[in-house]
DNA sequence: TGCATTAGTGCGTACATTTGCATTTATAGA
DNA sequence: TCTATAAATGCAAATGTACGCACTAATGCA
């Protein structure tokens, strides 16, 4: 391999994997949250919190960096701010991820 | 939804993602690793270290967390130890976990 | 308008993980 | 067998992140 196929390959890996996004994923507080919105669904925070271990304001702020990478969407009715699962987002990035893994499979 | 499929779907969710392999593999270190011997192939722990930031000590310790979770494999050639990407073997988990996922679209 | 309710923020503490130094262990090769 | 080299481990410091309390901000509804 040449050393500009080893630049390529390095930046393609780079590419394929979307580090900052699976790294707000991976987290067992954030994990814990999202299970619970897949099983019950649109929750607001208040909610939220009565049904997990941590404070209101710590769920506030996971539900905030996941909104930022949309692994949440909100939804305000009323005075609520509904959260809710962005499920279709999260298996669209597996699968861009295993079809980029696949090609990398292949060239690198 | 009832309660048991409540319970079902959570117990669902928590199969299809491998979060402790995810988890291992989501680090900036060993990513940084990984992407080092996906690029140069098989190295050995020394050679690994000249070309990071961290510590021998450190690059073995992430080596053998990886290990567990078979992200990375141990060849012993006379008194080195190359390790080497399971790159077939991530792409797999990635694969399984979007079939999971795509069946959870579904069903949850 | 005013108040009650909900969400968000500032800040210090606690906790888990990473990190590197020093040392030990293992062993291939002379 | 002895020695030099490579890998692994004990341990304490540094770092990053989560956490909860107290407070502020926002605003829907009476």
């Amino acid at each position: 391999m040449s050393r500009d196929e080893e630049i390529k390959c390095s930046i393609e890996i780079n590419n394929a994997i979307d580090f900052d996004f699976y790294k707000a994923l991976f987290d067992p507080s954030r994990i814990e949250i999202i299970r619970y919105l897949a099983v019950f669904g649109a929750k607001n925070i208040t909610e939220i919190a009565e049904n997990l271990p941590q404070d209101r304001s710590v769920i506030s702020r996971h539900l905030d960096l996941m909104h930022k990478f949309e692994i949440v969407s909100k939804t305000k009715i009323g005075r609520n701010i509904f959260y809710e699962v962005n499920s279709q987002m999260i298996f669209d990035k597996f699968k861009l991820t295993t079809d980029q893994l696949e090609k990398l499979l292949n060239s690198c």
